[in-house]
RNA sequence: GCACGGGUAGCGAAGCGGUCAAACGCGCCAGACUCAAGAUCUGGUGACUUAGUGUCUUCGGCGGUUCGAAUCCGCCCUCGUGCACCA
């Protein structure tokens, strides 16, 4: 179809409001929302299946009669719009290219590009320029957006319903404030994500917890050297205590307390807001060979020895060994005594853990090739490996001290319990692998105060979530299972920030409410706004007591005069809400879709909590993920213009279901093509034939409801009557699939198998298809509106139906072939295979195909395809003739006619 | 590492206890139509066998449940996705 025809089509949409439902109707109520894009750059066709999934499944609630809402708006909050507009005013080249490439899909003239880009160094720019160009995309896909609620996140309405959001969590006493680690560049100053840093989305940087373990010296008990650890399970499995004599050592005060440690951990210590006072350098010769004291047991010594595999870069430069249970451990242990240290001589390995098959420290590491110190590899995969038996299989043996008899993870636990009970206990956090950020800069563990959490802790907060997702329809079903897992797991989650763009959080100046907090509730405003912009209110009328009585009906102080824009806003609420409906990808579940469904339930009464969720998993391009690094993305604009939006929509939906990874193929999507232009011929050969002498079918057409109607032209065979009914069985398991989101179903029922019904329909009867397909021309177009709307609504005003094919209601058509036709056709459908395979046992080259049926009625619907036997078969056709030289005929059953090649 | 989700014919992809040698699409092979090519149409496309509708072996691997499994269970291999302050 012409872009001509396409545009026009969409202006139409808008002139007579299709896609704008009446506020407030007596119809049901249908409110679908998608997350809002984030308009940092053009839509690529990943986007693209699931925006049009969602128009998929609007479009059809439309066809089953309801009031449809499908609003949309835009996400500006966060970092990365100021990324880039940091970029632009640093003229940094590669972004500068890349940019220039997006906004040139859009605007050709250079110079206009060049005044574009310049003009990204304003953030706000580039959102407004971005978000324009994907309403326009938006359009062209034909999506029955309502574009009347747009808005963005910035939008000081929104800020103020926000706000107001968080006011309703801090009454539930979901907001708490604490402190929390987070990955940190002290050079930079700021916290870091996963984009800051150096290969931070390939190799994943986590934070470790390591436990710290104070031990008072012997000769000097308010002097603790701490010793960081992963495993206080082993606490009585401790023997000495390892330092570097290489490394540099101090005295330090910390919280008050003198602690020894590395130099380089005080840094770390400050950051993990420890008070650090006054910092002695302590030799590592002054600390070896002295003698610790156990925390939980004063009278065991535990020496201090020197060794070389202590590293100064994590925890604090100081381990105690455990040569039972620590391979490290214990190779140090066999190279100090080869060195002729005493003290190492008179140590031996001590087993806390039982092993149910018996455990030697010396044999496993053989079985790892370890024979020095010098193997780190092995030694590195020999702790991984115990770590994982010792923790998953064992217990603690009795020599453990009060740790005995547990299962390492309780042990490990109940350790902790203990060092804190006497003050031996404290942490310290580390990055879990060696990390930079991307200029180059370490990246460390920090813990910021006045950080505000949303807390998810509570039992009765998750108990709604799930008594919620309970009642959902999920789509597929099988995302039920991984919502409520993501419910149980999620904690405390930090919703404030100090970087990008966001709403000022109402109880800490400087902080903005992080992004993913600020989108949870959103799905009520899309409902305000247009009172809120007709009414002029300005942005500090929308205080708590406002929203208060807009979106939970309590009522303003008499007089207010802001009551009855409350008012009409909760009219609105109370017949649109709940939200029917919020299509997403997988990927959301953990964050957005969970938070959706937890702050609804906290914050709003039952009778608004959300009714269903579906998803679609992602679309990668030629079996490779689209990336903007390997620049395989396909800008969604391009491929409309390429292929236009019906083929687009068709091969999205048609190319696999929901929850499968779509592959777009380059070379599939002009197959799909071949298919939809042949529908397009049929559906054109069913208009002609209203056109040129249909008439009076036309009136009984319009009349009709969904029987057949009577009739007028007498010229029309049982057979045809059977096509159309075959037809409307398609169409009727097509409006099924709809129904059951099984949308490559409801495409292959709609768009290919009639198709083939009609392929078979002329091979058995050399028929014209016209007849039949002008009887369901009507409602075949509104069954392929969803997916193919432009096609559709095109041949609906040419065929001049009145109004348009995207606003029918249809309920689900039935059809019933008839029995006898249906024999008939696979009857002759049975001959026809059965020739190709007796023909390639047959000798020669036959020319003469004889059939012999042993039931009359079979005998004459034989006799009547004969020329179509014939010309399909490339062979006379002689029917139970006299000559059966291999006696055939004795073979033949009813329903199963024996053949003769001659 | 942890969690979840996949692995079906040459490829893509349905099916999710019997009607399954497995829809549909592509590719490939043969035929029709063409001077020819393309497009279109028809048939075939696990193996074996036979002038035909028969037999056998298949749905990542190995075991198990069942009268019966691609479909349910266990283990293993393998691929993908997510893993927190980030949109």
């Amino acid at each position: 179809m012409e872009p001509q025809k396409q545009q026009d089509i969409t202006r139409a949409w808008k002139q007579h409001q299709v896609f704008e439902p009446k506020e407030i109707a007596e119809k049901d109520k249908y409110y679908v929302t998608q997350p809002y894009p984030y308009p940092t750059g053009p839509l690529h066709v990943g986007h693209g299946r699931t925006y049009t999934t969602t128009d998929v499944l609007t479009r059809f609630a439309r066809i089953q009669g309801k009031n449809v809402l499908w609003p949309m708006a835009f996400h500006v909050t966060g970092t990365p719009v100021l990324a880039i507009a940091d970029q632009v005013k640093r003229k940094d080249a590669d972004a500068m290219q890349m940019y220039r490439g997006y906004i040139g899909i859009y605007e050709k003239n250079p110079e206009k590009v060049e005044q574009i880009l310049h003009s990204f160094e304003d953030p706000k720019k580039i959102v407004a320029f971005f978000g324009s160009v994907i309403e326009k995309d938006f359009d062209a896909m034909g999506y029955s957006i309502d574009w009347r609620k747009q808005f963005t996140t910035m939008d000081p309405y929104y800020q103020q319903f926000v706000q107001w959001q968080f006011h309703k969590f801090k009454e539930k006493g979901a907001l708490v404030k604490g402190k929390y680690p987070i990955l940190y560049s002290a050079v930079d100053g700021n916290a870091v994500g996963e984009d800051d840093i150096k290969d931070g989305d390939t190799d994943k940087v986590a934070i470790t917890e390591f436990q710290l373990i104070k031990f008072p010296l012997a000769n000097d008990p308010h002097t603790f050297i701490v010793v960081a650890t992963l495993r206080p399970d082993t606490l009585f499995g401790i023997t000495n205590i390892w330092v570097n004599p290489s490394l540099e050592y101090v005295k330090a005060e910390v919280n008050g307390e003198k602690w020894i440690i590395a130099k380089n951990a005080i840094e770390k210590l400050k950051l993990q807001q420890k008070t650090i006072g006054d910092i002695a350098a302590v030799p590592a010769h002054e600390l070896a060979h002295k003698d610790a004291l156990h925390p939980l047991d004063a009278h065991m010594h535990i020496p201090i020895l020197p060794t070389t595999f202590v590293n100064a870069e994590k925890g604090t430069g100081i381990v105690c060994s455990v040569p039972g249970h620590a391979p490290f451990d214990f190779m140090a242990l066999e190279e100090a005594k080869k060195l002729g240290d005493a003290t190492a001589q008179r140590i031996h390995p001590k087993y806390i853990i039982a092993h149910p098959n018996g455990f030697e420290m010396r044999k496993f590491l053989d079985t790892f090739k370890v024979q020095s110190m010098n193997d780190r590899t092995q030694l590195q995969q020999a702790t991984e490996a115990i770590y994982k038996i010792e923790f998953y299989e064992c217990r603690t043996n009795g020599e453990n001290g009060p740790l005995s008899n547990m299962s390492v993870r309780g042990a490990k636990d109940k350790s902790v319990e203990l060092l804190k009970a006497v003050n031996r206990w404290d942490r310290i956090y580390e990055p879990s692998r060696k990390a930079l950020t991307r200029a180059g800069n370490p990246v460390v563990v920090a813990i910021l105060s006045d950080q505000w959490f949303l807390d998810y802790t509570s039992k009765e907060w998750k108990e709604k979530a799930h008594r919620c997702l309970n009642r959902m329809r999920i789509f597929p079903e099988k995302y039920a299972k991984t919502l409520h897992d993501s419910i149980d797991w999620l904690e405390q989650r930090p919703c404030i920030r100090k970087r990008g763009l966001g709403t000022p959080f109402p109880f800490l100046g400087g902080w903005m409410i992080e992004p993913l907090s600020d989108s949870t509730l959103y799905m009520l405003f899309y409902l305000c706004i247009e009172t809120l912009r007709e009414n002029g209110m300005k942005p500090e009328d929308l205080d708590e007591a406002f929203f208060d009585a807009a979106i939970l009906g309590k009522a303003l102080p008499q007089g207010d005069a802001r009551s009855a824009a409350a008012q009409e806003i909760h009219g609105k609420l109370q017949y649109w809400y709940p939200n029917d409906i919020r299509h997403t990808a997988p990927a959301h579940i953990q964050n957005h879709s969970s938070f959706w469904i937890l702050a609804h339930t906290l914050l709003l009464p039952e009778e608004w909590w959300p009714r269903a969720a579906s998803f679609n998993e992602m679309m990668i391009r030629n079996g490779q993920k689209m990336s903007k690094s390997k620049g395989n993305i396909i800008p969604l604009i391009d491929a409309v213009q390429k292929f236009g939006p019906d083929l687009m929509r068709l091969y999205t939906i048609a190319s696999s279901s929901l929850e499968r990874t779509a592959d777009w193929k380059d070379e599939q999507v002009p197959q799909v093509e071949n298919k939809l232009n042949e529908l397009e011929k049929v559906l054109r050969q069913g208009l002609d034939f209203i056109r040129k002498g249909g008439a009076d079918f036309m009136i009984q057409l319009d009349a009709a409801t969904n029987t057949a109607v009577s009739m007028k032209n007498t010229s029309a065979t049982p057979q045809q009557f059977w096509l159309k009914e075959k037809i409307m069985q398609r169409l009727g398991e097509s409006y099924e699939a709809y129904a059951q989101m099984d949308y490559k179903m409801a495409a292959q029922k709609a768009f290919f198998e009639p198709l083939n019904d009609i392929k078979q329909f002329k091979k058995v009867f050399a028929e014209d298809e016209s007849f039949a397909v002008s009887l369901v021309l009507k409602r075949w177009l509104i069954m392929i509106t969803p997916i193919a709307p432009f096609l559709a609504e095109q041949l609906w005003k040419e065929a001049g139906f009145p109004g348009f094919a995207s606003a029918q209601h249809l309920e689900q058509p039935e059809g019933k072939p008839a029995k006898e036709v249906q024999e008939r056709v696979d009857a002759v459908e049975k001959i026809l295979g059965d020739v190709e395979r007796v023909r390639k046992l047959a000798k020669g080259n036959p020319k003469t195909l004889y059939i012999y049926s042993i039931d009359a009625q079979e005998t004459e619907w034989i006799e009547a395809a004969k020329a179509q036997i014939e010309k399909y078969a490339l062979l006379q056709v002689k029917i139970n003739d006299a000559h059966d030289p291999l006696g055939k005929k004795a073979k033949a059953q009813k329903g199963k006619a024996a053949l003769y090649l001659e």
